[in-house]
DNA sequence: AGCCCATTCGACATCTCGTAGAATGGACTC
DNA sequence: GAGTCCATTCTACGAGATGTCGAATGGGCT
């Protein structure tokens, strides 16, 4: 035996990261960060060797879940590369959650309670205000 | 055949809607909003008729999770009760967004941008400073 | 002891996700 | 044009989560 199956979308997370870290170090050519079945499967750590067509369903199910954008590339190969970048994802969910919140005022109070002192500066810059 | 099976977490969710509702309106008295079996079965709504033992089953379920109380009542009844409130849940799942953000700086500007100018208002009340 | 009713157990169905072998189909070769 | 290769797609199965209950249990009460 070697790898565990993983839990609760752990292999989907994994694509999705080297989709996103592909992206983000797109040197601005014309493929921002659009790689092949291969190239995701190599870089797909866990140091288990997950058959290519393990990785293929998986990009297949984040397609439908329109997280992953599938592309033609040369020959009869595909191109995945991530829809938005990994901060636009977590921004969405963040938005999700505020959006369910029955009180998004009181949500925020426990939320800013529990941040670091770093992150909380991170968000009161983004906020395009001076730290109090 | 009737209620088609509600899809990924639905009944556990409107289970625990009851119950924060329950919680939000406690009157100063003991039992901070903690309800019996039959009393969360009457309380969601969906104009289903769910069984008592599928609420039972869910409620257990829930307190798995430790995200339900379940504490004896009269008699041989029990009484289920949020573990917090819905904004404290709503909180804890902001800040597990966070911590796996890559660079959360620049989610949070992207949150910021899809927040409404009302919760914009209310997150920097909450982080104790002025509108811009 | 026997009855009642709340609770708990055990089950089955569906859906999601991990994992992959078999089947397909187009491109390239001879 | 038939044969071969290889990327992609189909089909499948196991496990875990969730919805949904009926049957079995167990504590009180009469």
């Amino acid at each position: 035996m070697s790898k565990r199956a993983r839990h609760q979308g752990e292999l989907e997370q994994q694509v999705l990261d080297v989709l996103w870290d592909a992206k983000g170090q797109q040197q601005g050519s014309e493929a921002v960060g659009a790689l092949n079945s291969q190239q995701i499967q190599a870089a797909i750590v866990d140091g288990s060797d997950l058959a290519l067509t393990t990785v293929l369903t998986v990009l297949s199910r984040l397609v439908d879940k329109e997280l992953v954008i599938r592309q033609a590339g040369e020959g009869r190969s595909l191109l995945f590369s991530a829809a938005q970048s990994r901060e636009q994802h977590s921004a969405e969910l963040l938005l999700k959650i505020v959006a369910e919140a029955g009180n998004p005022a009181l949500a925020f109070s426990h939320f800013a309670d529990g941040l670091t002192a770093e992150d909380l500066a991170a968000l009161r810059a983004s906020l395009g205000q001076a730290p109090a």
